[in-house]
DNA sequence: ATCTATACCTCTTGCTTCAAGGTATAGCCT
DNA sequence: AGGCTATACCTTGAAGCAAGAGGTATAGAT
């Protein structure tokens, strides 16, 4: 059980969650849902993954959050920092990078 | 020193490597230089990666080896086994999956 | 009263990549 | 002879991360 370190996911919830508050404050329960629907459920990522993630981003200043009560209820809001766009542009960049490597040696390993 | 977890990075080595030997045999030096040739130098992966990896893989057999004797130099010969071939249809789909689910996300972080 | 959904959180387990360092032969230059 | 570079194999240690399982608590519906 618990498949450690699956293939090609190193790096994708850091970066999913950066695009995703890059557009508007979420918190964390909602950025699990989130997550599956701009993936198109192809990338379902939990709540173990989703938690620590945040904080460490919060700890790191990608990241800065806010307390809101709604009907009852605590949620903590996340929103972008100057620090954050910069980490997101930088992680898109990698990502750009290697996918076009990774796709370009998949269809022709042949040759460069 | 020592980039740890680099992002994205992850089971790419296994992939590429299985995708190069499914086209003819070859030894873990020549895998260095074809993996910084046919990713036109924009993945470069160390010995430290490709021989761990390529032993490994053998030892789960997905990949046969086979020693020969070149100008003085001993080569290991690396090959797929049926298994290995299953095994790089398995990661392709798996990185394909992945691939479009992330870069949809980073297009259209909005809608799915 | 029970169950589901919401909403937060932590801990442990396995990986894996990477750099650095280690061995040995062949060939070239001085 | 001596030194350097390229070839060719290898191991070890460090750092970190995703994932599952499990834990707490409130609101609302059955």
């Amino acid at each position: 059980m618990a498949q450690t370190n699956p293939p090609f996911m190193t790096g994708v919830p850091e970066l999913l969650l950066l695009r995703l508050l890059a557009q508007r404050e979420m918190y964390g329960y909602e950025l699990v849902r989130a997550v599956r629907l701009t993936t198109g459920e192809a990338i379902s990522l939990g709540e173990g993954v989703i938690y620590p993630a945040l904080h460490s981003l919060e700890r790191q200043g990608a990241l800065k959050s806010k307390r809101k009560a709604v009907d009852g209820r605590t949620r903590v809001y996340y929103s972008l920092t100057a620090l954050g766009r910069r980490r997101l542009e930088r992680l898109q960049g990698e990502w750009q990078r290697i996918q076009t490597a990774v796709t370009a040696a998949l269809e022709n390993p042949g040759r460069a």
